[in-house]
DNA sequence: ATAATAAGTGTAATCGGTTTCATATGATAG
DNA sequence: CTATCATATGAAACCGATTACACTTATTAT
């Protein structure tokens, strides 16, 4: 079943009833038993013949590290929302943190596979930036901010500088800092950077000491915090990259009868459901990655409808989240 | 850049180029200049055209309730590593639940659009019967089992079964349960099914007193067992179809100074994230959701190729891992 | 020596739409 | 009364690939 039988169906030509689907000039009776025609036949025109002619696929390519990340899926869910709500449909890319396969998926959608790429990565590269370079159709980059392109991000340097700062106005005075790798500019960079200036404004020095890179997985968060104990003495605060290791580090703690809050002090990032649940519940700093799927849906549809005065680059905030891991 | 300007510029036909990366009959030597001006100019074939030409997208739609429950993410983790590895690409659809955005995708993905579809869903009704009877792309369904249909699920039963009666071998003589809907024939009335029954072939009775309906949050199961206890008085033991809702039980022991596992066993059923990390560890059933998302890409796979004598449908065994909640 | 088969190639039809262009009609303006 | 314009329509070109078909040449079987 093509336009060419509905038209004779019809008896109009195949371009009344493409005009008839969009919104062309047509006589209110022609459309009228093209309706009827169309109803009865159940006919919905060919997307792939659409897409040829007209160039536009309607698809928008989402590039993403991990699937099983709250984080990432709340993401999803909001780019998900805003897309479908404006009839464009979303090609999932799943990338294990695989740095080929992120330059492979890019250059899979670039060649004409989609009208847009969302792209949600950890560290870029030389070799992304090439790739970056190369892309024809729009990308827009969430989670990390990159010059000269439209990007979506949170605050991160701020939320751990105001974590930090909580810290020591508790009375912190020795404060340790699990990271993640620093090639990771928004988790790792900036975070880092939030605490030790936070730390060095506070009046305490020697910052960089007290820091460890852990992973973003618990088991790493109990490894290192255990490392870090037998290389600084205890502490008196500990401020985590994500809550994962701030769950590790909880349940290093427990297992040598520290107590935290009592002994210690210690916070996440990430405001992850797990963080809600255990015992004590750990303070820790709320994004709304949902909102950040949404806000990066709507900036690259801005983007394929030429608005070029639209927002390209947006700096989410925060809220810290104190629960009982820092209750003092 | 098309197929015929490569052509000319190897100097043979459009038809030698599409044989060229199609794996024609195609001498060796056209086979080679045909490479070099491939390379030279980056030429990749229009995905659209082949589309439209061939009659197969290389997509598979996916249609699931909510993407952020790890149930669901590790599936569809599943579904794309297989997916991807046979150059198929993954087209998602979340609809939150709706019963009506379920219908409208598979109609969505049914018009061509899609190759074949995997439909994660929660509650079959009559017009999901006859949305599905109208496809013309095949379906396979994850979750749960629809007779006539390829499809792949757990053995959910049999796992709640065995979780009662583990807690009546322990001596548990007042085992309450808390479920979801049973129109959810695999989460609702499996699940209930099998603890019914095993507190039945256990000697007990009146099983259907001791049970309420919950959803699927950690709060729903706070006020529920607050709930059942007021209903039932004290048991002691509780077995809840999800892991948040064994959470949200424990919550309300804890608030209520009744010891998990002291006073009463506690386990929930996916074996997720959270289980692990509260106090106590929550007793649960684990199940492999990303085995089963590859497993169902794979009978899609099979299907798609034709192959008429594939696995056409699988039920997933489960191990109890055994927590804080019930060691008694 | 001849028939049959396999390998290699190009031409042209085809997939199913959208859109340009030419054309027609009726209404309005000058 | 013509010129202009908005509305309405269909024929045909076009998007960029795949593939059926016809054809040539080389190889093998009879």
């Amino acid at each position: 079943m093509n336009i060419g039988e509905i038209a004779k169906l019809a008896g109009v030509s195949s371009a009344a009833v493409s005009r008839y689907f969009n919104n062309g000039y047509i006589s209110e009776e022609k459309r009228e038993t093209i309706r009827k025609v169309v109803e009865k036949t159940g006919y919905r025109p060919s997307v792939q013949a659409q897409m040829l002619r007209t160039k536009k696929t309607k698809m928008i390519g989402v590039i993403l590290p991990k699937i099983d990340l709250g984080s990432i899926t709340s993401m999803v869910s909001g780019l998900l929302a805003v897309l479908n709500e404006n009839g464009y449909q979303l090609l999932l890319a799943n990338t294990q943190n695989n740095s080929e396969k992120e330059l492979e998926y890019l250059s899979t959608f670039n060649s004409k596979q989609v009208d847009g790429v969302v792209f949600i990565a950890t560290i870029f590269t030389a070799k992304h930036r090439k790739a970056l370079k190369e892309m024809t159709v729009p990308v827009v980059i969430a989670g990390q901010r990159l010059s000269g392109y439209p990007c979506i991000y949170h605050d991160d340097y701020n939320a751990v500088y105001e974590l930090t700062s909580m810290f020591l106005k508790k009375g912190c005075r020795q404060i340790g800092y699990l990271g993640v790798l620093p090639q990771d500019k928004a988790a790792g960079q900036a975070r880092f950077e939030g605490y030790c200036n936070a730390v060095t404004d506070g009046g305490l020095k020697e910052c960089r000491e007290n820091t460890l890179v852990a992973d973003f997985t618990m088991e790493s968060g109990y490894e290192k915090t255990e490392e870090l104990i037998r290389k600084c003495g205890l502490l008196d605060g500990l401020i985590c990259a994500t809550d994962e290791i701030a769950i590790g580090a909880i349940q290093y703690f427990k297992s040598q009868k520290i107590s935290v809050p009592g002994d210690i002090l210690v916070a996440g990032i990430g405001d992850s459901a797990l963080s809600k649940v255990t015992t004590p519940t750990v303070t820790t700093v709320h994004y709304s990655f949902e909102k950040s799927g949404e806000l990066a849906a709507e900036m690259l549809l801005n983007i394929l409808v030429g608005n070029d005065c639209s927002i390209r680059e947006v700096k989410l905030g925060y809220s810290i989240v104190e629960n009982e891991s820092s209750r003092k």
